[in-house]
This record gives C-alpha cells, structure tokens and sequence, in this order.
DNA sequence: CTAAAGATGTCCT
DNA sequence: GGACATCTTTAGA
C-alpha cells in the first residue's frame, strides 16, 4: 500500500503544545493524526478522520457548560489528556482535552480509518465491513477497547493510547457542519471531517 | 436504500 | 425523573 492515505510509521506522540490551544483549532488539527492502542503484542491504528470541539461556559453542547463536575472535570485539567465518557446507557465515547489548564475544552473522536490491527478491530466488533468498524464515535472505542478505564490517560507518552503525526499524507479538504447528536449549540459549525473519506459518519 | 424505535446506565436537577 | 456528544435491528419502499 505505499503512497496510500493510510501509511504511517510514526510512534511519536503529538506533544502537549498541540493540545493546549484553542479547542476549534485542535480539532481541525487532528484530522490526518494517527490514534495509536496497544494492546499487549496487537496494535491497532486508526487515521482521525472526524472530530468535533466542545468548549465551556460559551458552549451549550459541552459537558462542561455548567461548570465542573465530577463526571467531567478532566475537561478542565491538563490539556492532552483523555476524556472518556459513558453514554446512552451502553457506548464509551473518546475525547482529547484542550486549552490551559482550568479552561474546559475537548475534542470527541468521532471516526477513523482502520490502518492497523484490522482483524483485532474486527473481532471486537463482530463486523465484517471494514466501514462499519470505526465510523462512529461509539463504534471507535469499541474497535479500539476504548472504557472509562483510560479516562484522564495522558496522551503525550508512548503508552497504551497515545494520537501521533502521519508521516505519509496526502493532501485533504476539511469540511465543517453543526455538531452530531446534540439541542443546544447548533449553530457553531464545530464539526470536522476529511471531505469524500469514506469513513466518516453520517454522510 | 430510508425511517422508526428499542436497548440501557449514568449524570445532574 | 428527564435527558443523553449512539448503534442496531426491523420494517417497508
């Protein structure tokens, strides 16, 4: 697959310097990023094709919009850190953190490429279609065994879980629409996707 | 293909 | 008690 969208070889985690700067900013930043699990000797890899920002106080849609809670106060903590919800009674959700420190802001990896680890993704998913395998953000932390157990995981150190740079990309249009799935903030355009990537969700 | 509805646990008022 | 940053299955065109 030399010269595909999917090649990477990079195992060098984005620095915390990428996370600490405006929300918006971060999630356009991360499309074309490579999300990185290991899992013992599998490792599984997924290009960030999709992703949305959700700040604080001037943000309806956020978790973080009433002000600090249990449930959401690694929103407002170090940036580059993970944020990882239950919701719906049965999905996981994955989010980075964004801004300094004591300004909530994160970015909620809606979907991915599969790259590496695809028959591991497959299994965990009990799916065959690649494209159903992580084109939704519920979708993705079941094919990545994404729980709450990583929530305030730091993101910045080869471990576990960790986004780094895509060595080989080819050029790609962002797009951006109102957020998924949420009443209040649709008017911020605060949704991002690679335009024409196939898996993306929605459509 | 689209549309509708059910599943199900946690957070917050 | 209501809402929820979703996905799957089923029914129908």
């Amino acid at each position: 697959m030399p010269g595909s969208l999917a090649s990477s070889a990079s195992s060098i985690p984005l620095p915390r310097s990428f996370y600490e700067r405006h929300t918006v900013r971060v999630a356009k930043g991360l499309l074309g990023k490579v999300l990185v699990r290991r899992l013992g000797a599998t490792e599984l890899r997924g290009l960030i094709v999709e992703a949305e920002a959700y700040r604080g106080q001037d943000d309806p849609a956020s978790h973080a919009y009433v002000g600090r809670t249990e449930r959401n106060q690694v929103m407002f903590g170090q940036p580059g850190h993970a944020y990882v919800y239950f919701t719906y009674g049965m999905h996981y959700c994955l989010n980075v953190t964004t801004e300094p420190i004591g300004q909530a802001g994160a970015v909620l990896i809606r979907a991915a490429q599969p790259v590496k680890g695809i028959e591991a993704m497959r299994k965990k998913r009990g799916s065959d279609r690649i494209r159903d395998l992580t084109n939704g953000p519920a979708k993705l932390t079941e094919a990545f065994a994404v729980t709450t157990a990583l929530n305030g995981h730091d993101l910045t150190t080869v471990s576990g879980l960790f986004i780094a740079e895509n060595d080989k990309l080819e050029p790609f249009r962002i797009e951006s629409t109102s957020r998924i799935g949420i009443r209040a903030g649709l008017d911020k355009p605060w949704r991002f996707f690679i335009k024409g990537n196939p898996f993306v969700s929605k459509k």
